[in-house]
DNA sequence: GACATATGATACCTTTTAGTATCATATTGG
DNA sequence: CCAATATGATACTAAAAGGTATCATATGTC
């Protein structure tokens, strides 16, 4: 059986989140800087931040005063390997109706 | 740019969304059939199917007085384009750190 | 037609969640 | 040390989500 990531597929549910990662790919930024983009107050971005930290779709490392914020891969390779299971389950049904189509071509 | 599935990431965020989905791998069950696995009114159950629908993982086909819950491949597909996309940005990531190391060996 | 069954729809309640306001803490620079 | 900055944490409010109860509608069966 495969591990459901269910924290990081409820992280992904939210479109300010989804709009945080964006602004996170290719570069890291603080909270402060994050905020910026949005017509919200820090500490409501900084829930979001917790929240995506805890689905593994971030990572934050201090430096000095600030907290810098990165994609981390492991959320995203949780949500591949889920999709992949049932990748397998549409591969077997395709090969199922092409053996009954076969079947009934005899 | 990519299409991002929010609709399809909020309805996936509920474990028992995440198990209603794992009943109906394989198979094709009614909402009642799938209400008999929870402790949980049919109201209940019918309100996550909804939107489990609305997220383009399950499609419902009339037969009779009754309706057929059958997974959809859409979300699925949806899922996996979105993490695709991030995929590519990881090798690209590889591919840069990859260029570090070698110019530094020169 | 009458009755049982499968579902749809609405109102309602309770719990989470998104967001703000506010205060406390830690670090940098003069 | 003191002030400015960057953040963490808590309490609070409003809206959304999970869930139940209830009634209405459509279909199959006798």
């Amino acid at each position: 059986m495969i591990q459901i990531p269910t924290q990081t597929f409820k992280a992904l549910g939210d479109p300010t989140r989804q709009q945080i990662l964006g602004l996170l790919v290719g570069r890291e930024l603080t909270i402060a800087q994050v905020a910026g983009h949005f017509d919200m107050t820090r500490a409501g971005v900084k829930k979001h931040m917790k929240i995506l930290e805890e689905g593994r779709l971030i990572t934050v490392t201090p430096k000095g005063r600030e907290r810098l914020n990165t994609l981390n891969r492991d959320g995203f390779d949780a949500v591949s390997d889920w999709v992949g299971y049932f990748d397998q389950f549409w591969d077997d049904k395709l090969n199922a109706l092409k053996a009954l189509v076969e079947e009934d071509m005899k």
